[in-house]
DNA sequence: TAGATTGTTAATCGATTAACAATC
DNA sequence: TAGATTGTTAATCGATTAACAATC
């Protein structure tokens, strides 16, 4: 039952679901998307649901159930080929392309995002970088990149197609980018900052809080 | 059912669950947690089952549930007390004490870490700033931190009983910290790296990985 | 009182787990 | 062949949701 809808017939599950991915699927393929990425830098060609689950804390039958809903992507006494898993998962969570994504903050938060990888791997490319600080305006952050006055997020967002903004300024000012995102029409914050934004309901917030996994993660050692 | 067993009698619920919490719940709990004490710092005085869920993105009869579980924490009408839930949420968690962390890596990552109180709220306080390039070490990053050289790494473990360490280095380097955080007895990692990251089964590694809730969230925005 | 929100139940749905045949 | 791992089923458990009485 459940996931049984978008099985394709013969393994050729060129053709995708019918039907919007529940929130859990979506989520964990995601996940594994991201662990396939970074397996496959390693030099690693093939991986087991076993070795998947280990990187995702998800349970290795549910990962081979997740999959199996869409094709049979595997090979039995083998594992998936890391190679096609992922251009068969990024088929199915429709994120073949490029996303441009605009960085509020160049202090040492946003200098160090704009300077990363972490979000280049699934086609999230930071194409501006925004900051009030006069002194910081017009600075070069790395080839592509320099700093711009907040005055030019309107317009940028509308000529570059954004749609996901993301905070990296202090506490006090986060609330402030927040509106002015949204105004200029992102649909996705990621906020590194810790207060808890107002937005309308057509936005979507994600607040990066590694200290509530460390609280979880405390709580299972202490007991 | 499920979790009437640790319910107290009388809405006096100081005395805690004899069980170990599951997962799920102690997932969640930390997570009201991390949103009450932000709530707090707002000037909050009550928060609503309903706030909550906004934005935790938890359904709001699912936190009643939670809490209800442990106690009558709420008054019908008006919803929660923000200062006595996050005390409460402690106690539960068991998450009272203060709790050391190691930071490994002082480039712009690292630095905007120790400077900011992302991990402050909970009791965890970053106690020891360690980096390999000979010009960092010495350097004040604020007013407790000095950076140190990879080898006192050891040491300041076990002088400050120190459980957490973070990873805030290149990702060629992060499979090399790592094993001298574990080497040195840290049980849980906080990585901040993208590297797949190979440790004993007793230590747990916790990924920061923003593009994973991109992806997700940009699937639901286009479809 | 009227309005709001908790605490709680019952029904449904999705996730987890063990087990194992199929097969590479 | 022997060993490993997938694909799949069935049973159980936890999460979600709607609904509503209790009560602040």
């Amino acid at each position: 039952m459940s996931f049984s809808q978008p099985r394709a017939p013969q393994g050729e599950a060129e053709e995708l679901a019918p039907e919007r991915l529940s929130l859990g699927v979506a989520a964990r393929l995601s996940q594994y998307l991201q662990v396939l990425t970074q397996a496959g830098k390693m030099g690693k060609d093939t991986i087991s649901s076993q070795e998947l689950a280990d990187y995702t804390h998800v349970n290795p039958t549910q990962i081979r159930r997740d999959l199996s809903g869409f094709g049979k992507f595997g090979k039995r006494g083998v594992g998936y080929n890391v190679d096609s898993l992922v251009s068969q998962i990024r088929k199915i969570l429709r994120t073949s392309g490029q996303h441009n994504i605009a960085l509020s903050g160049a202090g040492r938060l946003g200098q160090a995002i704009a300077g990363s990888e972490i979000f280049a791997d699934h086609g999230f490319r930071v194409v501006a970088l925004f900051d009030i600080d006069p002194r910081k305006i017009g600075k070069r952050v790395n080839e592509q990149l320099v700093v711009r006055p907040s005055s030019d997020l309107m317009q940028v967002v509308q000529e570059d197609d954004i749609v996901v903004g993301v905070l990296a300024v202090p506490n006090e000012a986060a609330q402030e980018v927040a509106d002015e995102l949204v105004k200029a029409g992102v649909k996705i914050i990621f906020n590194y900052s810790e207060t808890l934004l107002h937005v309308p309901p057509e936005v979507t917030v994600h607040t990066s809080s590694p200290a509530v996994d460390l609280l979880c993660a405390l709580y299972f050692y202490l007991t």
